[in-house]
DNA sequence: ATTAATGTTCAGAA
DNA sequence: TTTCTGAACATTAA
């Protein structure tokens, strides 16, 4: 389930295209059902192909191809999309692949198992308007501490929902919302509106420890091996994970609590009851 | 053999 | 306006 740290992961291996020409655009027919693109393959085709790869970016948890007329190639790959530079292991879940000359790689393609994932082009007025109409709140590894306190007091949901919340600060997900509230020692139910300025501060500096040693360690690949890196290797984050998948087990940092597992906004949350007690730390 | 669980985003309802 | 729920989907565990 690539989050901010897997999506950066991504977006550096897709690097190597960075000033290649786009000379194909192929939709493999075996894949059981197309995913969400647009505009449609034929349009797509005319519009990529002979443009250079400007540069890749990263917008929360999407991956941006920057072209040299501005266009943007964008990939979101939701549960289970992945962007590979190697040849795709298994050629059944293959839904996009582009060929490139002038690049360090020949081939980039996009898989998904489940085909959740979406892949847009927009030209530059297009991409604008799409994103004034949603907008993303800022990358979590920008945010100053300030506005991120700013933006968890606008809502009365729990914390965890609200850093799940794109609109507020984007890049999070489930598993990082997680680890993130243990590190920083905060009950994820706790009202966003309640935390205090320390809370605050420390949920800060929680965020950008974990989401940078887990870029550093290429993300997190569970046992279902839906992530891996452009490359198609497993990424390393899982082997730190303090909460998220430990129910039952002794806490790391306090060494008495168990780690327990509740459901917030439908989804699995791991926490310490002993860390992370709903009373407020000062 | 069903049924639940997995988690991201969006549409639509409350 | 804000918050919540369900659907999209594939695969596995119970």
């Amino acid at each position: 389930m690539p989050e901010l740290p897997e999506v950066e992961t991504m977006r550096r291996g897709a690097l190597c295209f960075r000033g290649g020409r786009i000379v194909s655009v192929k939709k493999p027919r075996c894949p059981s059902r197309p995913i969400h693109m647009a505009p449609s393959l034929a349009a797509m085709r005319r519009r990529l192909v002979g443009r250079r790869v400007k540069d890749v970016e990263r917008l929360g948890k999407r991956v941006v191809f920057v072209l040299d007329d501005d266009q943007r190639l964008i990939f979101e790959p939701r549960m289970t999309g992945q962007l590979l530079i190697v040849p795709p292991p298994d050629p059944r879940h293959v839904r996009l692949q582009l060929e490139f000359r002038g690049a360090a790689r020949p081939c980039l393609s996009y898989s998904d198992r489940r085909g959740l994932g979406s892949i847009h082009l927009y030209r530059p007025s297009e991409f604008t308007r799409h994103f004034e109409t949603r907008p993303l709140g800022p990358d979590a590894l920008d945010i100053a501490p300030d506005a991120l306190r700013n933006r968890l007091k606008t809502t009365r949901r729990a914390v965890k929902v609200a850093l799940l919340d794109q609109r507020l600060v984007a890049g999070i997900g489930n598993l990082y919302a997680c680890e993130i509230l243990h590190e920083a020692r905060i009950h994820p139910a706790t009202p966003s509106c309640e935390l205090t300025a320390s809370a605050c501060r420390r949920l800060h500096r929680a965020m950008l420890r974990i989401l940078n040693d887990a870029i550093d360690c290429e993300g997190s690949t569970l046992s279902d091996a839906t992530y891996v890196t452009a490359q198609n290797t497993p990424g390393q984050y899982q082997r730190h994970h303090r909460v998220y998948g430990r129910a039952g087990e002794t806490c790391g940092r306090c060494g008495r609590g168990q780690i327990e597992r509740i459901v917030i906004a439908q989804r699995g949350t791991f926490y310490c009851p002993r860390c992370q007690s709903r009373r407020k730390v000062p």
